[in-house]
RNA sequence: GGCUCCAUGGUCAAGCGGUUAAGACACCGCCCUUUCACGGCGGUAACUCGAGUUCAAUUCUCGAUGGAGUCACCA
């Protein structure tokens, strides 16, 4: 037991010469407003990124700027296994669609910051440094338990119900002597560097619970936590040399300096490690910020679970992109389940930028949410209608190029198209016909030749023989230069000489008197016009149509009706 | 199974000992109206259960139940 850490140190880490000090030259403290917040973002590099990534993404780089703090990327590759290729762009560029923008970390090019190396297997020296400092003060040791010895071990933890892990008894290596540690290496045998954990299992007591030392830390989201002490003799540098996530988040966050810990409820479990980690570094720890997790309703269960990568390809990112959703949408949309206030701020700041919101983390929820697409939708109309028209065409040719080049031609004529995103958008009751670009697309078909097409059936109340007459009747009263009011009063009159109600409540109240009424007139012309029987004013649809359109369709449609 | 987190309508959620238990989305009806959308008005719909504390519990405590997460040399 009077084993001489230091030389085991020295022993095990010859090659690492740099000292724990040399650190506080390298990591000097952030030069930051008083109260600022310095968060992070790491992500592994699957290159997969959902709505849940997104989500915590948010309310990073809110916290972060909102108090003129940093908002940096970090690479958390320490697994080599996860590794994409391109991963890192994929990453970047998902996230700056959707205006996150990190100020210092990871970049395609060069890294920014001054706190890097900002890819964790860029750091191996640093943490090895790290690593050699627990051995030397007997806070960590080498382990050369196999694979299969480890899985022994567990068949024995469970048969005796202990709990499975390396601990106590269980490590057997924990105490080893030098000499023991000195032959395992020299016969090349591979170990890991564990934590050597002051924690002690909890124990039964006569009241059937279990006791043990806990935990206390608080959590900026969910208030105080009070967990079980960390008894585990975790793994904290692998075989490989490089750390688990538990040390490169202790090393990293303390020395890059972070502030707030914003990451998944998923790591709540391993808390207590992390806790005891910081412990035995001596250093401080940061404020936690734990998120509930983004939910769904699983197809084949039907019940609740949080958002899987491999499960929810439409919750990936790139299908929101792909749909066409504008990143706006898809942020006022998080933010609303994000803070419980933001939808309240918003009715009372309806046009105020997004930037303008106070986040706090007291207002995050911290049971999982629901994606909920019906929402999406919703507070999407809002945010389009809030676009000037031109830069929602910018937005759209952009989407059309990148994921539907099917349609790419439609935004030749800008003014056209401009035109008809603005359709009816500045009446005092604006409407909100657009969602998303695919819907949109579909929604204004009909302004053009190659996709117009009928897609819906002719009125009932109107007989086959009246359709043609209605059109013929339509041409020769229609003057394209009529406005509104003098083009309708010009149906009223051909529907008043074809025995139909001018007045639909005439036609309801006396449904023998008429054929049909004024909209079912308006209808058979909808449908020549549009394809459709509903539209937006069919009059403002001519006035962009153009007249030569607008006479081409009635006069084809009327023909094949004859 | 151990541990952890969570629990208000279909969904998201206010509430923080005394309320007719907000609001938004969705749904339904009515109004407006040439269709639709928008807008307006109204409606259906909730405190998981059981003990305790209290004059009083959705709110505090405990237990049960349910849901989720986690138990790796993955993050």
């Amino acid at each position: 037991m009077n084993m001489d850490y230091q030389k085991l140190a020295e022993m095990l880490f010859p090659q690492v010469t740099l000292k724990p000090e040399d650190f506080d030259k390298m990591y000097p403290p952030r030069e930051l407003p008083e109260g600022a917040k310095v968060t992070r973002l790491g992500p592994s590099p699957t290159g997969f990124m959902h709505l849940g990534n997104l989500f915590g993404a948010f309310a990073d780089e809110r916290l972060a700027h909102q108090s003129g703090g940093v908002f940096y990327l970090r690479i958390e590759d320490t697994d080599d296994k996860r590794y994409v290729e391109g991963a890192v762009e994929t990453i970047i560029n998902s996230l700056d669609f959707f205006g996150i923008r990190f100020d210092e970390g990871a970049s395609m090019k060069a890294e920014k910051g001054g706190y890097g190396p900002y890819v964790q297997s860029h750091r191996a020296p640093i943490y090895q440094c790290f690593v050699k400092k627990l051995v030397s003060e007997g806070k960590a040791y080498p382990c050369f338990l196999t694979e299969e010895e480890i899985g022994e071990i567990r068949e024995k933890q469970e048969e005796e119900k202990k709990t499975p892990g390396i601990y106590g008894e269980y490590a057997v290596c924990r105490d080893w002597t030098i000499e023991q540690v000195q032959e395992a290496l020299d016969a090349g045998k591979p170990y890991v560097i564990r934590l050597k954990s002051d924690g002690q299992p909890p124990v039964e007591g006569e009241d059937g619970k279990t006791h043990g030392r806990r935990v206390r830390v608080k959590d900026a989201i969910r208030g105080t936590l009070d967990m079980p002490e960390n008894f585990m003799d975790t793994v904290i540098l692998k075989q490989t040399g490089i750390p688990t996530y538990h040390f490169a988040h202790v090393v990293d966050d303390h020395l890059m300096q972070t502030t707030h810990v914003v990451r998944g409820a998923e790591w709540l479990p391993s808390l207590p490690i992390h806790v005891e980690l910081f412990e035995k570094m001596g250093w401080d720890l940061p404020i936690y910020c734990h998120t509930a997790q983004l939910m769904k309703i699983d197809e084949e269960t039907g019940k609740k679970r949080k958002l899987s990568k491999r499960k929810d390809p439409e919750l990936s990112l790139t299908y929101y992109r792909d749909q066409g959703y504008h990143p706006e949408a898809v942020r006022e949309y998080l933010l609303t389940i994000l803070n419980s206030n933001f939808e309240e701020w918003r009715l009372a700041n309806p046009d105020a930028p997004v930037d303008d919101f106070e986040f706090t983390t007291e207002k995050m929820s911290n049971s999982g949410a629901l994606f909920d697409l019906n929402k999406l939708n919703d507070i999407s109309k809002d945010v389009l209608l809030r676009i000037p028209a031109e830069d929602l065409y910018e937005f759209l040719k952009g989407w059309a190029e990148d994921f539907a080049p099917e349609y790419a031609h439609l935004f030749e004529d800008k003014d056209y198209m401009v035109k008809i995103l603005d359709l009816g958008r500045n009446d005092r009751k604006p409407r909100k016909d657009l969602v998303y670009a695919r819907q949109i697309i579909q929604f204004i078909s009909y302004f053009f030749d190659d996709l117009f097409q009928i897609e819906d059936e002719l009125p009932q109340e109107v007989p086959a023989e009246d359709v043609p007459k209605i059109l013929d009747m339509y041409m020769e009263t229609y003057d394209h230069s009529d406005d509104n009011g003098t083009w309708f009063d010009k149906i009223r009159a051909i529907t008043d000489q074809l025995g139909y109600a001018v007045k639909p409540k005439d036609y309801k109240k006396h449904p023998d008197e008429y054929k049909g009424h004024v909209g079912h007139v308006s209808t058979v012309i909808r449908i020549a016009l549009m394809g459709r029987s509903v539209s937006p004013d069919v009059w403002a649809i001519q006035q962009i149509l153009g007249e030569e359109r607008t006479r081409a369709r009635i006069r084809k449609f009327a023909e094949e009706h004859r």
